[in-house]
RNA sequence: GGCGCGCUCGUCUAGAGGCCUAGGACACAGCCCUCUCAAGGCUGGUACACGGGUUCGAAUCCCGUGCGCGCUGCCA
């Protein structure tokens, strides 16, 4: 029997969620979620930055959005706290004291340091395997440092105090990690406690292969939010790096994630970020995704284009015709713009090519008379009255549809005309079309 | 430099000695569908880093080389 799982993340307030970070939080959180254990956040602020109330916001945004809802830690509470670094002083204090009365401790310049035993020390992963690492020798491995002499306290020790003191089970984190679990080790072997299992993640890469940062394309997550990705589909992308479920599926429900989810089956090789990927996801999620759903993220992006689209029931029927359009949230404004704008703007291109052309105007003043005495007004009967249209006149159907697309939008692209003219009626597509004969006639 | 980890199509990956003339997905190209753009369907391309072993047989095991990355800090 072996107790409850207890996960943590614990990252650093730098001012925003790094991706790597993102996915490290994912992994910890789909553990702890596949096990019924309990998620852990913890703040790592520790050194001179102080507590920066902006940048904690920045993790707790990103790890909201992307739905990774943590039991315990940092803005919720639990039996461990504090769960800011800044505020545990006291505690680190009471374990210095241990290895203090242990004579693990000594002065150097003003900082502490802790006093390797030189022995060999195995590492056990649940990734990686076992590791062995010889410390023997001080020259490649000289005693960490723990404090600083100005009493600031250094990562390995804290980190691993924390740790003891949260009861954390599982250490699953960057790759980066790997080479400095050893120390860690000594550690918890020198406080008499038995260390967690260890689960070190591959690192995340720019395409080419350099190492992911701060400024690099996507490496925020709060630049997904601001392009309008749907969160569900970085998460479904984050999950495929380093992990897979092994029978080829890609685009699985979080559920099944979870379901599935093992730590033995994540690689250990780096992955590549492939940001053409997960934007192809994104619209996968998006053409998925219930209407409703798909106008609770579209309207705050049409809200900030300052479409004026009147009630949310006025809206809905045009994001019908246009979700499986959209890839990137932030494209639905230009999308729908036409059926909420009369006065919307001609693209030059769509002009050139759809009015311009021979007897293109003259074809516009025919659809209007056809439109004019069609009976019914439905997508179906418009589609009957192109076709009768095209036939009589010995046109192909796109010799119309064309022209009348770009009068009735101002774009040579949209959603299916038929269904466009229905849900623009047929006062205002009529007028449309006239307007534009008469502004392209002189 | 030392130590550690890794190396399958451009990218993410499947593959745990024979099922692999290496499968899927993204991207790319062509075709089909079609009122446009997408979506969808079909087809295509020069992927097991290299060299030695072990074995009847290796992408899969072992050793070396190379390359990449990480750690080596009073950064996290």
């Amino acid at each position: 029997m072996s107790s409850p799982v207890r996960v943590r993340f614990a990252p650093s307030p730098t001012g925003f969620l790094h991706v790597g970070g993102a996915r490290t939080a994912l992994f910890n959180w789909l553990h702890a979620r596949h096990t019924g254990g309990t998620f852990v956040l913890r703040i790592e602020d520790t050194d001179r930055e102080r507590h920066n109330e902006e940048a904690v916001r920045a993790i707790y945004d990103g790890l909201h959005w992307l739905g990774l809802d943590w039991d315990e830690g940092a803005e919720k509470g639990g039996d461990y706290g504090p769960y800011y670094q800044s505020e545990r002083a006291p505690v680190y204090e009471r374990y210095l004291k241990i290895l203090q009365d242990k004579d693990m401790i000594y002065e150097d310049a003003g900082a502490l340091r802790f006093r390797s035993p030189r022995e060999t020390v195995t590492v056990h992963d649940e990734v990686c395997g076992s590791i062995p690492f010889d410390l023997s020798n001080p020259g490649t491995h000289p005693d960490m440092t723990v404090r600083r002499p100005d009493g600031s306290w250094i990562f390995h020790f804290v980190n691993v105090v924390d740790d003891i003191e949260m009861k954390i089970t599982h250490v699953i984190r960057g790759e980066d990690h790997l080479s400095n679990t050893p120390k860690h080790v000594e550690l918890y072997q020198a406080f008499g406690v038995e260390p967690p299992k260890f689960a070190h993640l591959p690192l995340i890469l720019n395409p080419d292969g350099s190492k992911m940062s701060k400024r690099d394309t996507g490496a925020s997550v709060q630049s997904y939010i601001e392009q309008g990705y749907a969160p569900e589909a970085v998460r479904n992308y984050l999950c495929l790096l380093g992990w897979s479920p092994k029978d080829n599926r890609e685009i699985l429900p979080i559920e099944e994630i979870i379901n599935i989810f093992e730590l033995k089956n994540i690689n250990r090789r780096s992955a590549g970020f492939d940001l053409d990927k997960c934007f192809w996801m994104n619209g996968q999620y998006l053409l998925q995704m219930p209407l409703e759903r798909f106008a609770d993220f579209s309207i705050p992006f049409i809200d900030q284009a300052g479409i004026n689209y009147g009630t949310r029931e006025a809206l809905l029927p045009a994001l019908a015709l246009v979700k499986e359009k959209v890839k990137h949230l932030t494209d639905v404004p230009a999308w729908i713009e036409f059926f909420f704008n009369d006065d919307y703007a001609y693209d030059q291109a769509s002009v050139e090519k759809a009015l311009r052309a021979d007897g293109a105007l003259e074809r516009l003043h025919v659809i209007g008379d056809c439109l004019t005495r069609l009976e019914l007004w439905t997508a179906e009967s418009l589609e009957s009255a192109f076709k009768a249209l095209a036939t009589t006149l010995g046109l192909k159907t796109a010799a119309l549809v064309h022209p009348a697309r770009v009068a009735a939008t101002g774009r040579s692209v949209g959603p299916s005309l038929y269904h466009l003219l229905e849900l623009l009626g047929r006062d205002r597509v009529l007028k449309r079309l006239t307007r534009t004969r008469e502004k392209f006639t002189a």
